[in-house]
DNA sequence: TATCATTGTTAGGCTCTCCTTACTTTTTTC
DNA sequence: GAAAAAAGTAAGGAGAGCCTAACAATGATA
């Protein structure tokens, strides 16, 4: 088990490495507004747990597992917040926003009632 | 501000005094498993915070505060717990389960939607 | 190359929520 | 009414997740 915190972490530098192939310690503190003291215990917590290799100033990357977990995550992620905005019409920030915090309590069953539903009922009345 | 903990004592509190007229903090340290000394410390905190009266042995009573704080907490509950099991058919225990979780972190609005979906959809195909 | 800015780490501290152990106080029950 | 059980409190501790201040290392620039 990984908490809520870690789980926002390792989430953001999976997107932000797909997305620029790299990121650093200080792309973290800034995302989330904490300090870089705060960002180090994270990334030593995370490579603890075999989540990400951490080398200091050699860079972030991640692991088998941590892009496996962090892959579960961003599902979760996206569905809730489509979920939200195209079933219950929330804009897009507010989703984006609740799926943030949902994602890290809300049972798989749910998400996949939630991706399910997506299919069967609400794009008849688009 | 109150924490998800806090908050899902206060829930107890007032539920359990709702339905059995009395509590004692024995009972909240078995319904959520933690220890005696730890209900004490979150009856404190809840008391400091002007949600509850406690007079050790003489008993746990809800402020008007208090009260009104719970009830937006039930409130919640009921609505996700509705949703989830009306609109996303799952089953009551696991409906009840991550409704519990979901109240502390979910926005209003994201609520309210709920209960309106709940009134302008789902019904008619009952 | 010397200086300054940026990035990261160390050390120490705070709050929160939980714990255990060891009382004290109240209530049962024999 | 005395012993035992139940309920509550005090004291001290642990881990998580934050913080600041101070220091070290790297990188950019004049």
């Amino acid at each position: 088990m990984i908490s809520a915190s870690l789980e926002d972490y390792l989430e953001f530098i999976h997107n932000t490495i797909l997305e620029k192939k790299e990121i650093k310690a200080i792309d973290i503190s800034k995302a989330f507004n904490i300090s870089r003291p705060s960002v180090s215990e994270a990334l030593i917590k995370l490579a603890d747990k075999d989540l990400i290799i951490y080398e200091g100033r050699k860079g972030i990357k991640m692991t088998k597992k941590g892009i496996e977990q962090a892959q579960k995550t961003v599902k979760k992620h996206k569905i809730l917040s489509d979920f939200f905005t195209k079933v219950l019409k929330i804009d897009r920030e507010q989703a984006e926003k609740n799926a943030c915090k949902i994602e890290h309590v809300i049972d798989d069953e749910i998400i996949e009632k939630m991706e399910n539903y997506k299919e069967s009922k609400y794009k008849d009345n688009e």
